[in-house]
DNA sequence: CCGCACCACGATTCACTTGG
DNA sequence: CCAAGTGAATCGTGGTGCGG
């Protein structure tokens, strides 16, 4: 199944899908806030990333931990624990069920910390993973790995705390009888928000106009200089100083063929471009 | 006055968690 | 296992300001 634009998919679906909805078009383009995120999942799959995913976690400001935010995906260092089989008959497979073996107990699992999640029941749940409990410094997540008819497989996974890289899926219609980009801006800010201060290497415009940045160190001395460079500096460097607190923001945003033109780039597009380090554009043929 | 560009908020929707 | 509550995402609307 496949249609010329995304806007020709959200109309199917607000005719065929969600006609029963208060505001049809709304839910529609619920829905396909949902696909760029299943397609953003899937891809940091194929890049070999599921063991150190997250999903909606609060990630802290930079230096400022009063104020969360919920980030789509985010990437954590990661540390197998094991691996559990299991047979059909013992489903549902909850964090509590998880938490109750003998290896995790000895971890010192407290009871509060845990959650009540479900990674897999008998007809309703079918997670990629879910988290078992929060330990401080690091959580525990468990990921289904294998589904077949008599059972399948998981496995327990420790994560630190703190990503080194986070995701934001963001979709954007077009609004019915505009030429121009989207109006509301609002969710550009906020993704731009989030992006610019959870990160240890700092934005700062310079006089010339080009992004400068800033990080210090433990000793309370900078490094600065262009942006991007000191950024590749240190992603390419073993220097857990500096990579520890560093966060690599990425951007996936559903293009709907009005946000730029070659030539013209409005301004919700730039101000996205300039606050993640990376940002994605999944274009109608792409999600077609 | 009209058309256009722009801004920010409100209404609505749905997934997920929680408490019983 | 279910109903109610929570939180965040999407899109539409009301309103302002400007130039012709």
């Amino acid at each position: 199944m496949s249609y010329q634009s995304v806007d020709q998919l959200q109309k199917v679906l607000t005719a065929k899908v969600f006609h029963y909805a208060k505001d049809s078009k709304k839910a529609a383009g619920r829905a396909l806030g949902t696909l760029v995120e299943i397609i953003t999942f899937y891809a940091l799959k194929s890049w070999g990333f599921e063991r150190n995913v997250a999903i909606e976690r609060p990630l802290p400001e930079f230096g400022n931990d009063e104020i969360t935010h919920n980030v789509e995906y985010s990437l954590h260092p990661s540390n197998l624990l094991m691996k559990m089989k299991f047979s059909r008959d013992e489903l549902p497979i909850t964090a509590k069920k998880i938490a109750n073996n003998q290896k995790l107990a000895d971890l010192g699992i407290t009871a509060e910390s845990m959650k009540s999640n479900a990674l897999l029941s008998n007809d309703l749940i079918l997670r990629n993973s879910c988290t078992v409990c929060d330990c401080g410094e690091t959580f525990i997540n468990a990921y289904l790995d294998q589904l077949r008819k008599s059972g399948g497989q998981y496995s327990i996974v420790s994560l630190r705390r703190r990503p080194f890289a986070i995701f934001e899926c963001k979709r954007v219609g077009v609004e019915e009888g505009m030429r121009k980009g989207p109006q509301t801006i609002e969710k550009a800010k906020q993704g731009a928000y989030v992006a610019r201060t959870v990160s240890a290497l700092q934005k700062i415009r310079l006089t010339n106009g080009s992004m400068g940045g800033l990080i210090q160190k433990r000793d309370g001395s900078f490094r600065h200089g262009d942006y991007y460079n000191l950024m590749a500096e240190i992603i390419a460097s073993d220097d857990s100083e500096l990579l520890s607190r560093f966060i690599l923001t990425v951007g996936v945003v559903s293009n709907h063929g009005n946000w730029f033109t070659s030539e013209n780039h409005n301004k919700e597009l730039k101000v996205l471009a300039q606050s993640y380090d990376w940002l994605l554009f999944l274009t109608d043929t792409g999600i077609a």
